[in-house]
DNA sequence: TTGAAAGCGATACCAA
DNA sequence: TTGGTATCGCTTTCAA
């Protein structure tokens, strides 16, 4: 039925070890047997089995992204599709395989032994709300090679990659700042959720960058770039608008930026809850930056039905881009995750890990940086 | 450093033979020496290779999904995590794995070859833009177990999975008959596309019951039920709608259907353009059905900017729930399709053929029926 | 440059 | 109820 070496040996009337390194092109072999041992391989239509191949050189050529079935998250869900793409364009052309683990029927106690003693994959790629400090500590005691979507702050000899966060919040804030916003508040996201810590974080340099360039407007040698490139990672473009925003400052009056925060699940509900909330402050924000496109959606649905207009009264940007913010009322400035991106990173983290590359502690990890889209939702009129 | 079935046997001084048999569980072997041996397995944390088994019983416990990546299916795209965790549902409790396979880099000749020559898998999963007929005959001469995701008519001894599109589009095209819209339209996909000629037809099934019910609406002896079952495959409810058109028919006039279909690419500028085609025509419809999310949103955008309103001027319901549905203005009445449901009957079929578990004729295909799922835009006031 | 034989880590059949 | 041994299909020394 199936045909293996040993009919190929017998075929072209040699051992089947010759077969074997015509097989992996073994230097040793004179061109004339490889090129009879290849007819016969084509004629018979041989193919290797690839699991005696992978026992025999003890490697498994196969890495695994385990994900959480039974867990819903809104971003893994749209993105998957990109990110098993990334991850395949680095490890398929290598001849390494992607198989998918579900935690859920493995159980979390007996996954380790399950992918990683059983030898199934040489390596793991994970989101970081299945790769606990826990397991972590006991892959890293394995020494066995894996990578985290999603930063993991705090275990120490761990790979990872994200998108960068904290920066792609502080361009969305001072995207806001540029268009002449000058109050911003931040919705949605939970409280110790990393990903949201980041982002806060991001709010904030922004915010720190701008009331610097304010502080320092009138006084003599003022250097705006140092000022703001100390309070956080900001980019170039940024700066200016930092500055500018200094001088916007001097016209329109003090400067207000209460850099409001207001926590909640990323959800609907919660953006219009959280909207309703914002406009009963005392100091009302003239700008959101939503956690997700749900609470985006939220927001502006509870926005148009109290009259608020956009993006005049507020202006309304958001994290990522997909699926809605191309097609609310009006169209959503949003930040693009490049996931393909991360996939891909991920991939060749792993491989660099799997194939002995000693990473440099710099090199385990990556960021992959957001793009601001700007769109309707934050195209304030000039005042 | 990694333990095998070698130190279990020498650790426990049994033959490596009685540590396989227990490891299978075998009735042969005495519970004492099952204790004895399992014992020292925990005790030394060892995990047989899954490698070295699947070798050794010639049978690989893994399926593949093969999906192409270079192409970005909409559909595919959005409900691929689902799709994935329902395949997982049902081969993750039988220890199957699931590896997924990228097209792109293996080239569509090589890749029988590797898969499955390569005894890489047991079975296939791909969506029938891979599947083409050639390949199906390919692996039906090898007699190697797939499943197509989506129809593929004409290749015979094929197994397939899809949603019931063409129930979908009848299910629609009813609803809005119900609703008291008189002439919808189907616009958006393209000739050739199964999906779209299944989706076409099932339009056209709702027209002709509807039509039938007319027809016979003042003659003696009418059986809506009969009549319009025989038109098509559909079910009470929407014979019912039926019977009920038949009377609304006789209160407003003439019944004028015309069932205008216009292809064209699913897409959102198609979707505009196809609405200002519909507006243009003679007898210009009452109520759209949308192939996907996209021409939706691109028809409801040029309604609103030609003032049309929905729904009360025009009804618009759509396929698909993802992504935009619940989002858009007025929110859309769809078709939800349960992927979930969609991947889990695929390895479901796949396990059943895998398992020698002859599948009746009847038992090759699967349809997964879609849910309506009502919202404003076909809310027509009663007339 | 080629071949023979010993693994790789399990399973499975046949004796004991 | 257990143990010995061939086997799965390929790789990898080590001799020839």
């Amino acid at each position: 039925m199936k045909v293996t070496i040993n009919d190929i040996a017998k075929a072209a009337n040699v051992a089947k070890s010759t077969v074997s390194k015509v097989l992996n092109d073994a230097p040793s072999i004179s061109e004339a047997t490889k090129a009879k041992v290849r007819a016969v391989m084509r004629e018979m239509n041989y193919e290797p089995s690839s699991l005696a191949t992978r026992l025999a050189k003890q490697k498994g050529y196969n890495v695994g992204l385990v994900i959480d079935l039974s867990r819903k998250s809104d971003f893994l869900n749209a993105s998957f599709y990109d990110i098993i793409g990334g991850v395949e364009s680095v490890i398929g052309p290598l001849d390494y395989e992607l198989t998918i683990g579900n935690i859920e029927h493995v159980g979390r106690e007996r996954f380790v032994s399950r992918f990683v003693l059983g030898r199934k994959v040489d390596g793991l790629i994970m989101d970081n709300s299945i790769l606990t400090p826990e397991l972590a500590r006991e892959l890293n005691e394995l020494n066995f090679p894996y990578i985290s979507i999603g930063e993991i702050p705090g275990v120490a000899p761990l790979c990872w990659v994200d998108i960068n966060n904290r920066r792609g919040a502080a361009m969305l804030a001072s995207h806001l700042f540029t268009r002449g916003y000058r109050n911003p508040a931040f919705i949605g996201g939970e409280r110790g959720d990393p990903m949201f810590e980041a982002r806060v974080a991001g709010f904030r340099d922004a915010l720190a960058a701008v009331e610097s360039a304010r502080d320092r407007a009138n006084k003599p040698g003022f250097k705006p770039r140092e000022r703001a490139a100390a309070a956080g990672a900001l980019r170039e473009e940024e700066i200016k608008a930092a500055a500018r925003q200094k001088e916007k400052a001097a016209e329109a009056g003090p400067f207000m930026a209460s850099g409001t925060v207001l926590p909640g699940y990323a959800n609907e509900a919660n953006g219009r809850r959280l909207v309703r909330e914002l406009l009963a402050l005392p100091s009302v924000p003239d700008a959101i930056i939503c956690m997700s496109n749900l609470v985006a959606f939220g927001a502006l649905e509870e926005l148009r039905e109290q009259g608020v207009s956009i993006p005049d009264e507020m202006g309304v940007a958001t994290f990522d881009n997909r699926p809605l913010a191309p097609f609310t009322t009006p169209p959503l400035t949003c930040l693009d995750m490049d996931t393909f991106a991360l996939g891909a990173a991920a991939g060749e983290m792993l491989m660099a890990q799997i194939n002995g590359l000693e990473t440099a502690p710099s090199g385990r990890r990556r960021w992959v940086e957001p793009e601001l889209v700007v769109r309707r939702s934050t195209e304030k009129k000039a005042t």
